[in-house]
DNA sequence: CTGTTAGCGCATTCAG
DNA sequence: CTGAATGCGCTAACAG
């Protein structure tokens, strides 16, 4: 098969963050910042012996402001390169009317000219706006994160907006930096797609400014948010394994809720589950992650046990995989044996055969920054017009073929109308799909 | 087997950037536009009539400034609050000495009674500095790329930085955003992870700008850059696929270089190889995209030739995958008949066996960051003091057992020393690995 | 159509 | 130890 130890160790290496330090052994050479020429300034390093204060040119070079030496033209710069005002500048610059065809070239020269860019610092401080959101992850490198964050980028650039990207998986992150880069107006919104370490006192800072959450357990937190229903997904895919003879089946939660997804929702539909076949066997089984090889281990684990499931909903595409190549290994037919279901529909379920039930990650960053901006242009911070009318809209069963639908909610600003019918309210649905394959 | 034509479907699509749109038939409630509220400017959109000017508010509110009504608390009102100076406080707030306790206390006080918090924007403008860099990469879900941003931003928020997101692939991106992003001053510096739509002029205008290529094909522009050694890995592996009895051996390339990744290195190593050795034959092919569905229609294509290939070089994990798949459809016995090598050591390759390429993207990203970290330090922008003496230390060939070393280069500012010993140059190494499993 | 004035929030002189 | 003054770059009110 394949060389597990080995695996194992890199992706355990990996996840401890060391990815990117530098390895024992490797040659490493440094910069020298001896040699650093002195490009800065109008030819005028100021590495110089500072016994003779250089003379800053007098004024200009004034007190603060850009330090890098070039001296940024600004709007003053053309403004005095065209004879015209600073105001003038400006208006041409923001398109507005009423500046004269002369002027207009006068100003493009001087811009071309002098290579001008307008601030965009002193603008965000001029207009209260940055053009900018914020996205939390857990680790920017895990599939679903990364997903998540490809979907916001691409609806935000629709919008003008740019994307920052934390990671609250990484060494030295603290809930702080999130709030504050809202707090401190560096962003004008955030995505909160990690759970981490989030306090109820954070919680409530958050609450405060333009913030929507996103794949975060909608009950945990009265922040609006977007997610997908992992109630319904995990039922219909319980069902599914059901329907095709499963009577004892492992269910599989990661302890460590790190990760955006809403595990306790999860577990919720296991025991609703167990609650209505109760001639099933519902077997709750832990994992601190659910990368591969827990997946490897998990299966290891579970067929210790007396009697060993037929059957286990491991909640993602990588612990799935995990198993299955255990079981290969173990000799277990799968899925005659053993039926085993994935989750997100990634690359490895694919290639594995692995049936799996499909998210639309990607859809689901963008619309998080659809409702994000919403609230950005309509001026809010969240304001609870809560009305979450849980629409329990059929369907819940029924895995009839190889999908089922189910809804991604958003509980948002405006008031949310429960109904069936298209339109008015803050409900948005997708599809998810439930996709059967033939190997497990 | 697998729902192919399923699966083709769904990735075509998303590739498409349709994954975060609205699918038909989905009941969407989008948001009325009728209910935003005129926030426009303060209050009259240039649409507007123009006859009457809306008055906004009289002062207070006056001019520009932060439109969210709070009217966040400044370093004036805590100044007020307190009887002190606005000095004394920013003085506090940057640690400066000479602040009495009495002062602190009063200080820290207000800052909490107010609910205070600096604003960004205003710092940078005096500061000139934001703390922010941008990583441009061509899709951030893909794991190459979404590798790259994890250990970008981990290595960013250990020196205090804040990583932005574009993505070149996005619709809608286009260059200019990247380079205004640095030119206007929103950000401290670039990392360029997608050479996708980079123009001459472009190019010119970064260089101008701190500025890093991350994988990008340093002989393709003068800008510094980290990256792999695309051309020696590629030899290693092709060496690799040599001593297992490899005798036609097909060499994939990706027609567009929109992701980051040197195809001419990789055309230049297969060249190289083919010139040593002249009894194998080497066939170039190519191939538009590198996806799972890329590779399984890849290998139909080659196993049409009057000679098929007995090994493939894909240069991707999800086309080795694609390339495992139809042989295996087409009864077509790996490794005996056929050998095929991937790239990266993703998940994939790990569950299929596939022998593959570990490349460190994670700590490729990082060191990008502190490259650019070290030369936004120094304030530089890239002044090209170009002495990149390629050193061709040893161990090309023997990939004995299963791995063997290459380097990671980064060529940047200060004089690059080619030496084998530790230190002293731009030169920064770290090994891939040449991961032989069984199955491929 | 254009210039003058003023101030967004902050940090840094330079005098006390 | 502290306060007053100044300006980072830009834009929105006003007058012209």
């Amino acid at each position: 098969m394949f060389a597990y130890a080995d695996f194992v160790g890199q992706v355990a290496r990996e996840m401890a963050g060391e990815l990117y330090g530098t390895m024992p052994g490797e040659t490493n050479g440094e910069y020298h910042d001896a040699l650093r020429p002195a490009k800065n300034g109008s030819a005028h390093a100021p590495t110089v012996p500072a016994t003779l204060t250089p003379h800053t040119t007098s004024r200009e070079t004034g007190s603060g402001g850009t330090q890098r030496g070039k001296s940024m033209a600004s709007i003053q710069s053309i403004a005095r390169y065209t004879g015209l005002s600073p105001a003038t500048v400006s208006r041409y610059l923001n398109g507005h009317p009423y500046v004269s065809k002369e002027a207009q070239y006068a100003i493009e020269l001087a811009i071309r000219e002098l290579d001008y860019r307008p601030n965009a610092s002193a603008r965000s401080l001029r207009s209260g706006k940055t053009s900018r959101v914020a996205i939390v992850v857990f680790d920017a490198s895990h599939p679903f994160c990364s997903g998540l964050i490809g979907g916001a980028g691409k609806a935000a650039l629709q919008h003008g907006y740019d994307l920052l990207v934390q990671q609250a998986g990484a060494p030295g992150w603290q809930p702080e930096r999130s709030v504050e880069l809202a707090a401190t107006r560096a962003v004008d919104g955030i995505i909160m797609a990690s759970g981490s370490g989030l306090s109820r006192r954070h919680e409530r800072e958050l609450a405060a400014l333009p913030v929507v959450t996103c794949d975060l357990d909608p009950s945990q937190s009265k922040l609006p948010g977007v997610y997908i229903d992992h109630y319904r997904s995990v039922l219909d895919g319980l069902e599914h394994l059901r329907e095709r003879g499963a009577r004892r089946i492992a269910c599989v939660y990661v302890s460590g809720d790190q990760l955006a997804s809403s595990s306790t929702r999860r577990q919720e539909a296991y025991r609703a589950f167990a609650g209505q076949y109760p001639s099933i066997e519902v077997i709750p089984v832990e994992t601190e992650n659910d990368l591969i090889e827990d997946g490897y281990t998990l299966l290891e684990r579970l067929m210790q046990l007396p009697e060993p499931p037929d059957a286990v909903f491991t909640g993602s595409d990588d612990l799935a995989a995990g198993c299955l190549l255990a079981a290969q290994a173990r000799g277990i037919s799968v899925p005659e044996e053993l039926r085993i279901l994935g989750f997100d529909d990634g690359p490895v379920a694919e290639v594995l055969g692995i049936s799996t039930i499909r998210q639309p990650v990607g859809r689901l960053g963008a619309r998080a920054f659809q409702e994000l901006y919403a609230c950005i242009s309509r001026g809010h911070t969240h304001e609870s017009t809560d009305a979450s009318t849980r629409s329990g809209r059929g369907t819940t069963g029924s895995a009839r073929g190889s999908t089922a639908g189910s809804t991604l909610s958003s509980r948002g600003n405006a008031a949310a109308a429960g109904g069936g019918t298209a339109g008015s309210g803050s409900r948005i649905r997708v599809r998810y799909h439930l996709i059967a394959r033939a190997t497990t």
